[in-house]
RNA sequence: GGCCCCAUCGACUAGCGGCCUAGGUCGUAGCCCUCUCAAGGCUAAAACACGGGUUCGAAUCCCGUUGGGGCUACCA
């Protein structure tokens, strides 16, 4: 059995990284058939910044992209799966760290620990938690609550090391000393991630943990809670974070990386996630990246590289055509159509085009503009040959490409025009672009009357 | 600063001791086609970061240097 989670905080938009996180977990699920599950879990702890609003969109954006989960905190699996909801899991848990003695309170202020980091820094230390109310007796710290003090309580580190086989990155290690005795429970009561995650994924029978590499040091301290209670471990797997083009963690200062955003720009769905599924992983060339069952058939942990990907928007462009390619230009009329109910008459007129205009425009937004004029007749200017174009496409039989090519050829070569002189200001007039699709498809797409209209004027 | 990780054409990657004169894809350039922009066809430029080892043999293993990234919170 493989269970795999995406656990991601609702606190913004799903962005290229986070996809790819949950794509990458849910094609682990997925390659093991009827014996994985995906799990989509909400790691809502930090109260100040998580919003509803972020997490319907997140699921929104999961199902677009076709990553579909078997338990969620929508329903599916009917435990409740937002750590907001969980709270009680852990208490029951923490209860049990502190009858082991594995936690202590702390009453040091933010002050002494900011005093504390400062010191440390200076003298080439670590920056780590001392340790210092882990000497306090029980009989004072609980004067000291008593007396109204509201203190964290942190987890005591023992002194061996944690080591652990990470699935990407291999072996492991991290001495005693490195890292301090953490804070697992806040002033205010509620959990802090490090902690609700470990528990959670220990309650949800996590097998697999497949997230960005910046949690590595997270889940050595994450081992050493689950070590003390004697609970399994979960296989880890740090992927790497994907980066913008001038190496550094993707932001929004770095254009859009938002999942919506490119959504709204057009892209589709199954270009992403070819896009996505080439990053720190490569399907091999005998799989169709287009295919969320292909892909997992062909996933493995251990093909997955440990350096840093650029997010680069032109190889998402290139996979945005080949998608735009096999959805077929049918599908992509009736798009269109669905944005702009003008082009719903056109029908199959419209495909006429589209697969002329197709690489130039790969958005389905960009293409919409691209066949505007089909519905809206630009303002252009006459030359005096154009009505008598015009009553020559009048009488044109019959009303194909190859006679159209042949007629506007022909036309062209009576008048003694060159190509250039005859055409562009011809596809000026009919479509009101300096450039476009061959103007025998543009003619046919238009329609004899709309055609001869448009040139008498 | 400390700890950890990474390093193949501009980018995504294949490569896991001999099959490498390093393969593919995107992008770039040129040519063909052509009314335009693309597409398509053909061709080209383009990489094992550097220095030491190990080995009969290294892009592949080890060490160092350099460069990049992550973490260093009562954020996740």
């Amino acid at each position: 059995m493989i269970r795999t989670r995406f656990a991601p905080s609702p606190t913004g938009e799903l962005h290229i990284g986070g996809a790819r996180t949950a794509l990458f977990n849910f094609l682990l699920a997925r390659s093991a058939g009827e014996q994985g599950r995906f799990v989509l879990r909400i790691d809502d702890t930090d109260a100040e910044r998580s919003r509803r609003e972020f997490e319907l969109k997140l699921m929104e954006d999961l199902r677009w992209l076709g990553l579909d989960w078997d338990e969620g905190p929508d329903g599916p699996g009917g435990v409740p799966c937002r750590q907001s909801e969980r709270l009680g899991l852990y208490a029951e848990w923490m209860s049990r760290l502190r009858e082991a003695g594995a936690v202590y309170p702390c009453f040091c202020s933010d002050e002494r620990l900011g005093a504390l980091r400062r010191e440390q820094a200076a003298r080439g230390e670590p920056p780590r938690y001392d340790g210092c109310c882990r000497a306090l007796s029980s009989g004072e710290a609980e004067r000291r609550i008593a007396s109204g003090e509201r203190p964290c309580w942190r987890f005591a580190l023992g002194g061996e090391p944690i080591v652990f086989e990470d699935a990407v990155r291999g072996h492991q290690v991290f001495p005693s000393g490195t890292i301090g005795d953490f804070v697992l429970e806040r002033s205010d009561g509620t959990p802090t991630y490090l902690f609700a995650s470990a528990v959670d994924d220990l309650a949800m029978e996590i097998t697999h943990v497949v997230r960005g590499d910046e949690h590595v040091p997270n889940t050595a301290r994450q081992l050493a809670i689950l070590d003390r209670l004697g609970c399994p471990r979960p296989v880890f797997a740090h992927i790497p974070m994907i980066l913008s083009a001038d190496r550094q963690k993707l932001s929004k200062r770095t254009g859009s990386t938002s999942i919506r955003e490119y959504r709204e720009r057009g892209f589709l769905p199954e270009g992403l996630v070819a896009y996505l599924a080439t990053l720190s992983w490569s399907p091999g060339d005998a799989v169709s990246p287009f295919s969320l069952e292909s892909l997992a058939g062909a996933f493995s942990l251990d093909r997955i590289s440990r350096s840093s990907p650029l997010h680069d928007e032109s190889h998402l462009l290139h996979w945005q055509r080949e998608a735009m390619h096999r959805r077929g230009t049918a599908r992509i009329r009736q798009e269109i159509a669905e944005r702009d109910p003008r082009f719903g008459v056109l029908e199959d007129r419209m495909d006429i085009l589209i697969g002329d205009l197709l690489d130039e425009h790969p958005l389905t937004g960009e293409l919409e503009r691209a066949l505007a004029f089909l519905v809206e007749r630009p303002a252009g200017e006459r030359t005096e040959w154009m009505p008598s174009l015009a009553s020559a496409l009048g009488e044109l039989e019959p009303w194909t490409e190859e006679e159209l090519n042949g007629l506007l050829r022909a036309f062209m070569r009576e008048r003694g025009m060159r190509g250039r002189e005859f055409f562009h200001p011809l596809r000026l007039l009919l479509t009101g672009r300096e450039r476009g699709a061959a103007l025998p498809l543009v003619l046919l797409a238009l329609g004899r009357e709309e055609a001869v209209s448009r040139l008498e004027g």
